[in-house]
This record gives C-alpha cells, sequence and structure tokens, in this order.
DNA sequence: GTGATTATCGTCAGAGAGACGACTAAGATC
DNA sequence: GATCTTAGTCGTCTCTCTGACGATAATCAC
C-alpha cells in the first residue's frame, strides 16, 4: 500500500450482487432477474448494482434487495458482514469476486451478499413481473437442468456465485438458528422441519427434530398460539428465540 | 446494473489486505507491517496493497504474501475464495471490508483474506526487518493490551479485520483439517496439539485429543518417522492427510 | 364414526466425548 | 547406572446425544 501513488489508484467498478433464497412449495429458490441488455441480454443473472461512492457495502445490498424485492432491509453501519433485516430477511456478506475477465465491459469487483427471507408474495423488478423471477435451486444444479442459450445458465459468475450461497445457506443451518430467517415470525416445529428439508434437499425424522429443536435451549420460543394451517393436530407456534449458534449443531444426514 | 450508465461507473480504489497468522512459542500471532506514511504513519498496519487491472483478486493477495513475507502462494485463477500454497501455506478469502470512510484519502474497497503459515524465520518486509513483526494475538485483543497512540491499536480498520480473521481460523479448525497448515509438512500429534491449544488459548487433554485425531479417517497420513524433538518418549511422525473436512468436529470447550 | 394427517412423547441401542488411570520410551540429572 | 522428568500412547468408565422407531393425541375430510 505504500508502494503507489494513491492518487494514480486502478479504477475499479464496484457492485454488490444478491442471493436472495426463501423455500417455497418445499423447495429452495433462488431470485433471479432477466438481464435487459447486453452482455448476457436475455440472461438470468442475480440481482444487484453498482455501489454508490457514498455508501457502504452492505447498505448498497439493502438497498437493492429494497429496490428488486420490495424487502425492507436494514443496512449497517461500517462493513460488518451480517446484519439483521427489519422484515425478517437475514442479510450477510458472501464473498467477493473480482475476476478481471468476469464482466466483458470493464474490471468489476462485486461482493455478494446472501440474503435469507421467508415466502414472498411474487417478485417484482421494478414493477415488471416478467422479468423477476423464483427459480428452484434443483432446476438450476440438478442433473434435470435445462441449459440454457450457450450452455451458460446465468449471466457473468453468478452461477458459482449462487452455488457459493446456497452451500453457505446449507451449512450454516447446521450450527446456527439461521433456518428460522425462511419461517415468518411465527411458525411450527413441523414449519422449520420443512425448511430444512428443503434447504438440505432430505427427509427428517419428524420425533427426532422436535426434540432436538425444542431441546436446544434459545432456540425456539413459545409463543403461546397454535395452529392447524398444516392440517392435522394442532402444532404449538414459536418464535425464533435469542439463541444465534446452536451448540451442538443439527446434523446434516451422510451422503 | 441497468440503471447505470456502464461508461460512468463510480471509481473505487481496491487493495487486498493480509491476515497472516502462524503459531509461534504456543501463541497465536499474527503479521503486521509498520506504515511508513500518512495516514497512520507509524501505526502498524496488516500488509497488502493495490489490487492491479490485470490480476485476480487471490492472486493480488498471493503476490503481496510473496512480496512482504518471501512466501510463495499459489494465485488461483478466477474469483475462487479458497486456494493451498505450495510452501504450506494456506489462503482463504476472509471478507471484504469498504465503510465510505474507511480511508480518509479516498473510497477504498479492501478484499481481505487469510493466511494460515507454519511458524516462519523472522519476517521482512522489502528487506526492512524493523518494519514487521509477528505479534502476539493476545497482546492485540488481551486485557493486557498495550494501547496504542490515539487508542487505536492498527491502521484503518485493521483491528476489525485482523479481529474476524482470528476468528475465521478459531472456528474453522474446528471442522476442517486446517490446523494441519500451522504445522510443517511432518509433525506429531503433540504439535499439532499444541497448535489447537494456541488458536484456542485453552489446555486440551492430550489423551483424548490423541483419539480424536488418530481416529477421524484421513486427518492425519502416519509418515513412518519418529521423533523426539520435543523431548520425552519418541512420537510418531504425521502427513496432513487428505480429508478437508472433519465430521465429527473437533469441540472447541465451552467457557 | 372411520380414516388420513400431522404433532408430540417415550424407549432403546450405539457412537462419541470428557475425565482420568496406567504404561512406554526417550533425555536429564545425580 | 539409577532415578527423575517429559512426552506419547493405550484403555476404561460414564454421560450425552443421536438415529431408529413404537405409541398416543388432536384435528379434518368423508
Amino acid at each position: 500500500m505504500s508502494r503507489y501513488d494513491p492518487s494514480a489508484f486502478p479504477p475499479f467498478a464496484v457492485t454488490v450482487d444478491l442471493v436472495v433464497l426463501t423455500v417455497r412449495d418445499h423447495e429452495l429458490c433462488a431470485l433471479l432477474v432477466k438481464r435487459g441488455e447486453a452482455p448476457f441480454q436475455g440472461y438470468w443473472a442475480l440481482p444487484g448494482g453498482f455501489v454508490r461512492l457514498d455508501e457502504g457495502l452492505a447498505e448498497a445490498a439493502s438497498r437493492e434487495l429494497a429496490e428488486e424485492t420490495g424487502l425492507r432491509a436494514q443496512s449497517l453501519p461500517g462493513s460488518l458482514p451480517v446484519g439483521r433485516a427489519p422484515a425478517g430477511a437475514h442479510l450477510e456478506q458472501l464473498a467477493t469476486y473480482g475476476h478481471p475477465q468476469r464482466d466483458p465491459r470493464m474490471r468489476v469487483v462485486s461482493v455478494a451478499y446472501l440474503v435469507l427471507a421467508p415466502d414472498l408474495p411474487s417478485p417484482r423488478a421494478g414493477g415488471d413481473a416478467s422479468s423477476a423471477r423464483w427459480a428452484p435451486v434443483r432446476e438450476l444444479f440438478g442433473e434435470e437442468r435445462e441449459e440454457r442459450n450457450d450452455g451458460v445458465l446465468l449471466a457473468f459468475d453468478h452461477g458459482q456465485i449462487l452455488a457459493d450461497g446456497v452451500e453457505r445457506a446449507r451449512s450454516k443451518i447446521e450450527y446456527s438458528s439461521l433456518a428460522t430467517a425462511f419461517c415468518p415470525p411465527e411458525f411450527t416445529v413441523g414449519e422449520l422441519r420443512r425448511v430444512y428439508e428443503a434447504v438440505w434437499g432430505v427427509v427428517l425424522d419428524p420425533r427426532n427434530f422436535h426434540r432436538k429443536v425444542t431441546g436446544t435451549p434459545g432456540f425456539l420460543l413459545p409463543s403461546g398460539g397454535t395452529t392447524t394451517r398444516q392440517g392435522g393436530r394442532p402444532a404449538q407456534l414459536f418464535k425464533a428465540g435469542g439463541a444465534t449458534v446452536l451448540n451442538p449443531p443439527m446434523l446434516r444426514p451422510e451422503a
């Protein structure tokens, strides 16, 4: 840092890209927007945009999130990598991508953020519904993926960013209470279990899951009410407790 | 991304900062360099520097690492956040810091990388030995920390970056075999245990530790030889095995 | 009511961790 | 050389947690 003339620094563009995940219909889904212009015109991409010179990175991510989804998200001062949005969505920094050729137009460094949100009404992208969608992650990475265009699924390196975000989410719900970020403010143990099942793509034993989550101090707080919105016997409603780390963690089944 | 004229993007400076950790004398230490110029002249700071327009982020981190320590480190193509340097050092992306005022001169976004290295000879910073040192992490964060200058320990937000890097290292050796990155190519179980003890700042039971690490498939490979360099009964020498994730993890003692 | 569905409680066996005793094999000291 | 010290290695016991799975409870659809 001392070898350079600070007034002659190499100029970069800095963007934020958002991996917005939610659970819809037992499936982990990611928010994608359709690009209206070159490069990658017509491709699906992660929502995102340029960071302004007077805003922080998390702040820019919150702003883009609000613009693309209407989700209000708290922008945190400084460069703290983790935050919690008031609407229940969770926002945290994922990683930064800066391959010199990742954008053919210029040198762009993109700071990716991961957003975990409860199931939302259908997306809007600046009011244009046809240009945004919730894409099931399985479709994008499973064997049944329909390759698009010249074999590239997403614009730029967004396929890699999305994969990294999905992997982060999958591993993070193991040892943190973040799975509750996919749930509405009040939820049942069964609903939380279906979140785990959707994110991990596995089936969990309802009895062991119930014992585990209700037995972990601070994970769940009984909210008093019950609901039958899932059918069957009425289930207790819970809110997310104060605990953020789970010790011992939830164990993702092998294989 | 579609709302802006790409030719009029806001210009940022992008730097990499390195959190280089090693274990020396039973203590976790971080590499610091002394700043020779304003701002924060005379303060200790993390090594780092500007990213060039034609190099990737990990590549820039490797280059800076080599310049500051002589450690050769493999630069990875693209934006892959994790890599392994040939000299045995581990390099991975940590987080990105971009508060608008984090550098008083201009808008700088810094991508921090975490480097875990075996104990190295004393550092050199471009040949000037007095301007680089291994600082015990305990001195920087413990109660006994001697506040420097106007109460700020490190230049810029490097105190926060270092704290994040230390926390990443502490948690990552729980569920990965990365602790071996602090060891020479061949090491004993006791040496590995002392790494855990230094990084976590705890004392571990040698017998349980031995059972755990030798019983985890793929963690350690017997290299055949023995050594008495620690005194006492000769110990078997091991190399790092192929496993990268430990399941079940090493457990960091409570409290 | 009957059956389907979901929630919740209980039991049992096995894996793994913490505590700690016991033994081994080298160098250091007398 | 006898003894001490240091570290390494093997075992044992107990407790906790998990996975497998039986049993019961409370609602809805018919």
